[in-house]
RNA sequence: GGGCUGGUAGCUUAGUCAGGCAGAGCGUCGGACUCUUAAUCCGACGGCCGUGGGUUCGAAUCCCUCCCAGCCCGCCA
């Protein structure tokens, strides 16, 4: 990327003013699983724009709107069998899976806001349940229960499929099984605000406007589009296809609420390298917690901002991941992306992610201090402690669960069978520094000299760290030599060498 | 079947709206640095821009055909 290159933020904040001055950016996710990083990208997305208006001095709010009030569709892989009893009834309404929520749907939700505020969104946050309760969507309820006849002729023209002859845009809450799936609506009474209605449980009632039920996603998406003044939204392209849902919101939006329909912003999915889209049904999706166990927020911010929305991102938390880190810490991308992907709490540092797990797997049986000397010792600045503290922690946590077995490194305990391929000028050269190291030679002094070594036993450098290599580790390379050995017990090394030069 | 989005160097990609010499980072290779390979700096290699056609003085860009990937058409970002 160049620098005349706009960043994608700009360009639709830029679209976006054109139409007016005050915006509300407007997100959503169904909290009815974990949520996890392919979820995360709508509300980074949102708030990238958020940013990019705000910058150029809009007047703009950025909101999240949980569908707490969604039926749960099934029993998840995730979930014990009782919850078969919960399926179909608002998420807000079903216990909480560990106990400790007030709902299902908070379960999930309050981590995830926890996991936004790290990310250096603050959202207003509305929950559908309570809007609902509210009587929040009670006029957008009246006019579609009125315009039924308009909003079904839309849906099946642009969705072109037919609608059950008692196809209703709200779906009560039956007040005996608490489903709202397995309901139809029989009459309503708008001075009363009340909707009749017969469920498949074999009861009939009345619920009140007030969250007695929810409108249908494809109005009450639209709905919700005035209640807010939304202005943009990004949304998946599940919902972005000819005929889906944001086709048919529009028009909604413009017949029945005259209301002008968001700008959209179709996102792609985030893919897992090699194994597809994420899903937090089928345990195929890496969750914001864990990813924040292995870099720090802004990197997850990059990682989406980075990309123009309606790429797909292929996510791949092994190798590949160190250059992502990279790229982020040196701006070596798009600077305007760096920006976008700060958080109040970004502490930028100067080491670099590959040598920081480079450095933990030598220092961190010796504890942090050490660690502090060793990054010290190759030149890094540590006055920053917190800052690498975490980075340590994101290192090692990645060298656990997804690091490729080449970046990783163990001190053998004893001799590696490698060191048969080592030459007779390779067993010389590591002779001359056990020699070195045992007259009081330290590390330090040794990788200073590591060429006049290396002439002394008539070979050139690359194969006299080859051997200190194979000696210690059993690999043909690894970290900084002179620092590593200095790291190490002295007498183990000298021994070792001696071992390994016979 | 119909539709949406994407396909540009080994990898990640910018440029496509508004046609004007195809750019960057990573990796690779080579070189420099009398503190190195996972450190730094410099340089090079690397592309029928998915395919085939059309429009045009000129196409990665516009139009059509087909192929590949993912998704939607039942409320799974």
């Amino acid at each position: 990327m160049n620098e005349e290159t706009k960043h994608w933020a700009d360009v639709i904040a830029e679209n976006v003013l054109a139409r007016g001055k005050k915006h509300t950016v407007a997100s959503g996710i169904t909290p009815s699983g974990a949520i996890h990083i392919g979820n995360m990208r709508e509300v980074v997305t949102a708030d990238a724009v958020y940013r990019a208006l705000r910058d150029k001095g809009a007047d703009v709010r950025l909101i999240y709107i949980a569908d707490t009030f969604d039926p749960l569709r099934k029993v998840y892989p995730f979930l014990p069998k009782v919850y078969e009893n919960h399926v179909g009834k608002p998420l807000s309404e079903i216990p909480c899976p560990c106990g400790s929520h007030k709902s299902y749907a908070e379960h999930f939700l309050v981590p995830f806001i926890e996991a936004l505020h790290s990310l250096g969104i603050k959202p207003d946050v509305y929950r559908a349940d309570e809007l609902y309760r509210q009587g929040r969507y009670v006029e957008a309820i009246k006019i579609a229960l009125i315009k039924r006849d308009a909003i079904a002729r839309i849906i099946s023209e642009v969705a072109g499929r037919e609608l059950e002859p008692d196809w209703n845009p709200f779906n009560p809450i039956c007040n005996e099984c608490g489903r709202l799936s397995t309901t139809k609506v029989t009459g309503f009474d708008i001075e009363k605000e009340t909707i009749d209605y017969a469920c498949a449980c074999g009861s009939q009632g009345t619920v009140s406007m007030r969250g007695g039920g929810k409108l249908t996603w494809r109005v009450d998406w639209p709905a919700r589009w005035p209640i807010f003044g939304t202005t943009v939204e990004p949304f998946g392209k599940d919902h972005a296809t000819a005929g889906g849902s944001y086709d048919t919101g529009k028009r909604i939006s413009k017949e029945i609420y005259d209301y002008d329909p968001p700008y959209p912003i179709v996102y792609e999915w985030i893919m897992l390298k090699g194994r597809g889209a994420m899903h937090s049904s089928t345990g195929l999706a890496i969750s914001i917690s864990e990813m924040l166990e292995i870099v720090p927020p802004e990197v997850l911010r990059y990682l989406i901002i980075r990309q123009k929305p309606e790429k797909h991102i292929e996510f791949d938390p092994g190798l590949a991941l160190l250059n992502l880190v990279d790229e982020y810490d040196r701006v070596e991308g798009d600077r305007r992306a760096y920006q976008l992907s700060q958080t109040e709490a970004s502490r930028p540092t100067d080491i670099p992610f590959r040598h920081m797990v480079t450095t933990v797997q030598i220092a961190d049986e010796k504890g942090f201090d050490y660690l502090l000397t060793v990054l010290r010792r190759s030149g890094y600045e540590i006055s920053d402690i917190e800052a690498i503290r975490q980075r340590a922690d994101n290192a090692r946590n990645w060298l656990l669960r997804y690091a490729p077995p080449s970046v990783k490194f163990r001190v053998q305990e004893t001799l590696p069978p490698q060191v048969k391929s080592l030459t007779k000028e390779q067993k010389h050269a590591l002779a001359i520094i056990a020699d070195e190291l045992e007259q009081g030679m330290t590390g330090q002094e040794i990788h200073e000299n590591i060429y006049k070594v290396a002439q002394e036993a008539g070979l050139d450098g690359k194969k006299v760290f080859e051997a200190v290599y194979l000696a210690l580790l059993g690999l043909k390379s690894g970290p900084r030599a002179g620092h590593f050995l200095a790291s190490l017990d002295r007498d183990f090394v000298v021994r070792r060498f001696k071992e390994a030069s016979e």
